[in-house]
This record gives structure tokens, C-alpha cells and sequence, in this order.
DNA sequence: AAAGATGATGGTATCGTTGTCATCCGGAGC
DNA sequence: GCTCCGGATGACAACGATACCATCATCTTT
């Protein structure tokens, strides 16, 4: 039935509601409410119409339903790049929570090059979506400028910026670097390094320790900085670059739990002990971090929650309620396993 | 000025093509030639309207044109779960291909359960993409007939099926587990048992190597079953279940890196020598494989290629342009390390 | 029993863009 | 000087769904 409804069609169109509605002999509008607030319908005519749907095989068009109504029911997201396993668990979250509602999401990577962020932009906002999630994108100021005139909403995730473009969902990055330093020194490391990724938030988290290193007087702190995205190899040679600058080092802080398990790797090939010769920590937390030996001690950030609650206030947004707290900070934990 | 112009339409809504028009002293149909066929205007005009273009903030509305002109630019992709690392590669490349051509991605986990799929299909296919790729998505009967009906090129990828419900760019599972297993028998390993996530790609990589062990002589293959995300902590546990099963083994299988990471882990807790006592092998060449101590013989999949290659067959499509093999074979590769 | 309220359904216009065809203009060719 | 041509531009309609208001039948109220 839904063949032969088709090849009247012709190949090329799919079924229209005008097709669904002759069909079931009502007119088009009570197909669309059919779907849309089926409670509005008689049962009988309801099910007349849902069997019609069901031979023609329709599927609304969502372009059309769209632009008439103005909801997309399209999120966007962007991240600098989705190799990294840092932004997994947050979009994974917010596509669950999208998906739950009927939402669905536009994923775009700003692949660490401004030149081509306005194109992504304008692709993106060129939708319409109902709302875009920004995940550790240093956003130029024409950026920012295009988005916040746009008037779609915004949320920023991973960070917390002092003054946002829209809403916020993140946390101290600075906070992480001083609390792990603080960590380090609570359990009688003094001479610690670190070896970070040069994005901007690592970045940020390494000031962070050193101000604390300072303030704790540990004097100086070495950093190893390595090309984003980090890999266990770079972590491999960057403890081998610090051994020669400063032989007598007990503790390194790394800005990726690829890293630390690089540090950890590198230190049992030279027969170092951890944490026996050098505490080792990580950052992220990642499937792997509580299996290896020793067990990596990292920083804890809950991306799930970032993702799940972005998805909460754009929806949120998009059905005309109120944000109770637009700029959230989700906290982060130290996770004391072995390694440190 | 954007601003006024902005402000003059109210907060709502956003510049459109009349707006632009107005300004440029044009129609709007040569605004819409401006940024469609710009060599179809003269450099007067051109530049008069991408004049009032950016003095409007004008962004095109993409569901009005893609509803007009049936071209959506826009691809979407399935994906089980985005956690596991596997696919990101493809994803990645996928989207790097797609935005290269102006083409954006629409992403969509279906989660490992077929309920939820069906909704999934319709969003999908309500968005009229120009082009679904499905990943290690095991679609049901329903859904296959649903994505023919709707006469969307697909591409299904990371495996090749015997009939593809359009186009398929993937590997033989089974050959990857009958070529391991002849590496490892020519290696002189006689009593392989294998830990494999349960999922049907891995269980196919897994009949075929039993089927090449019967061939070899090797006897029954032990199999553990984890669940599907695998995790480092599994492989710990897998091995320790092995070991009891069958003490005297002398080769583990993975279906990922991560459950070879565990069984490296758990093989050195307990005081085993790799590749010395058991050799082990594992799927996918994650980053950190290389580096790992025994660094780890695994099967290396060109991911990246099979994203590119997906985002080129799908605009091919999209463009009119035919396919010359819309059935590709990447292969595989064995990457011998220490571990194996 | 008449008037009003409620529920179900339909007609028409509209969202913003682009395909199609028509129009206009200046210049080349005779 | 006239036709013809092609490049530049415009008018109109249409894509498919839904917002808005109208209509009609049925049921309740006094």
C-alpha cells in the first residue's frame, strides 16, 4: 500500500499532509493536529488519521513545520574538535536529553580556526535552532557580536567567563589548578611540574597552580607545554623533558589523564615508582584512569550533568520559562586513587 | 545600524531577504542571487547588496530555502554511542568533509535500543537530509524499509553487509578475526581465548576467528562476553576469568584497545609477562596504544577514511554526480607491536 | 425551549526563500 | 534605423506545514 501510494507520487516527492488528509477524508490541518495535539481530535477521526499516515508512510516535513511555527526543535552544538574525549560525555548527555524531548542536535566542530567559525556560525544560525551549546570555544568578539544579535540563546559550557554571552554551565578552571596544588602540598610534595595542553582552559588551570605554588612557597613551577590534542605520547616525552630540567622533581600535574597515563608509562619504563619517586595527576577522569596501575588520581568534572542541564535551559527557553540560575558553576573533585 | 534596523523589526524576528532588499533598492530575489550565483549580477549591484547584507546582520533563513529549493545541506549520522572512542574518528572526518562543501551534520545516538529508533528515523528523515550515514547501527527490518521508502541516499559504514540498503563503506569483521588469529598462530600461539564486547560487530570478529582456529587445529576458542561500552576495568576481569577457565593460555583477543589495556594491566598485577607467558591483541589503534608498555599489537581501521569518503558519496549524490563504487572495501591492518 | 457554551473541524493566509518565466536595456549586426 | 541577442533584473507562485479565525454540531443551563 505505502509502495503504490508512492510510485503515484512519482519517485522523487514524499507523502504530504495534503496526501494523508484526501486520504482520510478530513482536511490538512487536522492531520497536522493529528500529531501535534492529537487530543484536540476524535478518536475515530484520530485513528482514521493515523491509519492514513501509516499507508502513505508520511513523515513531516520539519522544514515546512519550521519556518511556519518557528520552532526548529534543532540545538546546535559546537566544539573545537570532537576527537578529544573530553566533550564526549556532555554531548552524549545533551543529545540523550534533546532526544528525550524531541529535540535533535546539529553538531559543528570550530576545529581550533577562527578563519572558520563566522561560516559555521552563519550555518548555524542560518537554522534557526532553538538554542546553540558553545563547549570551550574561545569566541572571537565578532562572534560573540553575531550570536547575542541573533537573539537565539546561548549557553556556554566548561568555563565560566565573567561576563557570558547568554548562560553559563562550568567551572573554575583557575580553582582546579589551585586546588590540586594545594592537594599536592597537603600530602608533602614540593617540587612538583606540569605538563599542560596549550588550549586556553589548561592554560588557565596551570596560572591557577603556580599562583598557589607561589603563594605555598614552592617556588617556581616548570611547565612542559605540549600541541592540543594531548596523547600519552607527548605525556611520555614530556616527563623525560622535565627529568633533565629538574632531576630532583616529586610531583607532576598534567592537564589530561592521557598524559598522566604517558607520565605513568614513562616513569615505569625508567624504573621511577609512582608515588613512591614522583606523585602523578591527571585531569578528566576517563574510563581508563581508575584501571591502570597505580590508579590515576585526577580531577573529576561532571560533563553528563553540563550536558543533561544545557539541554534543560535551552529547552527550557524554547517553551518560554524562566532560567532560576543562568550562570552555573557544576564544581569539579579531586579523585584520590593511587598515583598521588 | 544593524542594530536599528533590528531594533526597528522588534526583538523577534530576524532580518530576511525583503529587508535586505529594501536597502539594496533591489528584489529580493537578486539578494538571494547575491549569495547563490553572484557572478549572475553586475559588480555594482553585488556589492551594493552584500552592502546592506552586513549592515542588516542579514543570516538566511536555511529552512525556508532548503523547503523551497528541496536541498537541505544538511547529512546526518547515527552512531550506537558517541562515548565509546571507535567512531570519532569518522565523525570527526566526516564533519571536516561536509563543512568543507558547506554541508552541515546532524547527529543522533540510537542508543543501543531499536524503541527509540524508530522516533530517531523520523526526525531524521522529517529534516530532509541530503544524505543519512549509519554507523554500526543494527536497523531493523521496519527501519529499513522506512529509509528505501524515503528515498535518502544512505551509506551504512563499518561494515559491509551483503546487501546494503544503498551505499556501504566498511571491512569484513569476520576477515579481521580469521586474520588475527592466523597472525597469532604463526606467531606459534596455540590456545587463543578471546574477550569481545557484545555487540554484533565484535561478535562477528569473533566467529571468525574461531572459525579460523578450527581450521588451524587450535581446538575450542574460550570466549568472555563483556558488556558493550567496554572498559579497562573489564579487560581486568575478562583475564582473571580466562586464567581460571583456562590457566595454560598462551594469546587474548580484544575487541577494543581498552580491554587489551586491561589485560596488560591485570597480566602485570599478577606477575604474567607480555608477550613472554600470554601475548595480547586488540581492535581499533587508539591513541594511546602505541605508547603503552608492552606497547600493543592491534587492528588498525582507517576511520578517517571511511567519513571522508561517506561525506564525498553523499554530496556526489546530493550533486547529481554517480558513484562509481557505492560498495567500498577499506580493509584492515594488523599494527604488530611488543604485546603480540 | 431558547440561548449560550463547548468541542470538533475546516478555510485561508502566511512563514522566507527560490524556481520559472517575463521584462528591460544597451549594443552588435545588417 | 531596425531587429535581434544576451545579460541583468524583476514579478509571481510555490515549497509544506501551521496560526488564526470561522463554522457547525452537540450539549448544558435557566
Amino acid at each position: 500500500m505505502a509502495i503504490r501510494t508512492r510510485a503515484r507520487r512519482g519517485a522523487g516527492g514524499a507523502a504530504t499532509v495534503k496526501d494523508v488528509a484526501r486520504l482520510a477524508k478530513v482536511s490538512a490541518i487536522t492531520v497536522s493536529r493529528a500529531l501535534n495535539a492529537p487530543d484536540q481530535l476524535s478518536p475515530a477521526t484520530l485513528e482514521r488519521v493515523k491509519g492514513a499516515i501509516a499507508s502513505t508512510g508520511y513523515v513531516p516535513n520539519l522544514l515546512a513545520g519550521g519556518l511556519r511555527s518557528a520552532k526548529s526543535r534543532l540545538v546546535a552544538a559546537v566544539v573545537p574538535t570532537i576527537a578529544g574525549p573530553v566533550f564526549l560525555e556532555t554531548i552524549q548527555a545533551l543529545t540523550d536529553a534533546l532526544d528525550e524531548k524531541g529535540y535533535q542536535l546539529m553538531l559543528g566542530q570550530s576545529g581550533y580556526k577562527t578563519s572558520r567559525e563566522d561560516a559555521l556560525l552563519d550555518a548555524i544560525i542560518g537554522r534557526r535552532p532553538v538554542g546553540i551549546v558553545l563547549t570551550g570555544m574561545s569566541h572571537s568578539a565578532e562572534a560573540r557580536r553575531r550570536l547575542a544579535a541573533s537573539g537565539i540563546p546561548v549557553v556556554e559550557t566548561w568555563d565560566l567567563s565573567p561576563d557570558p554571552i547568554d548562560m553559563a554551565i562550568g567551572f573554575s578552571h583557575a580553582g582546579i589548578g589551585e586546588a590540586l596544588c594545594c592537594y599536592l602540598h597537603e600530602r608533602g610534595r614540593r617540587r612538583p611540574a606540569l605538563i599542560s595542553g596549550d588550549d586556553e582552559r589548561a592554560r588557565r588551570r596551570t596560572t591557577g597552580f603556580q599562583a598557589a605554588a607561589k603563594r605555598l612557597g614552592m617556588g617556581d613551577v616548570p611547565v612542559i607545554w605540549v600541541a592540543a590534542p594531548t596523547t600519552l605520547a607527548s605525556g611520555r616525552a614530556g616527563l623525560a623533558e622535565l627529568l633533565q630540567r629538574r632531576p630532583d622533581l616529586d610531583a607532576v600535574g598534567c592537564s589530561s589523564d592521557l598524559l598522566a597515563l604517558g607520565v605513568l608509562t614513562e616513569a615505569h619504563a625508567r624504573g621511577i615508582a609512582v608515588p613512591g619517586g614522583i606523585a602523578v595527576a591527571g585531569f578528566g577522569n576517563l574510563a581508563f584512569s581508575a584501571g591502570v596501575i597505580p590508579s590515576l588520581t585526577t580531577v573529576h568534572v561532571d560533563g553528563t550533568r553540563i550536558g543533561r542541564t544545557a539541554a534543560d535551559y535551552l529547552i527550557d527557553r524554547a517553551e518560554g520559562r524562566a532560567i532560576a540560575q543562568p550562570i552555573l558553576d557544576v564544581g569539579f573533585s579531586i579523585v584520590r586513587r593511587d598515583s598521588a
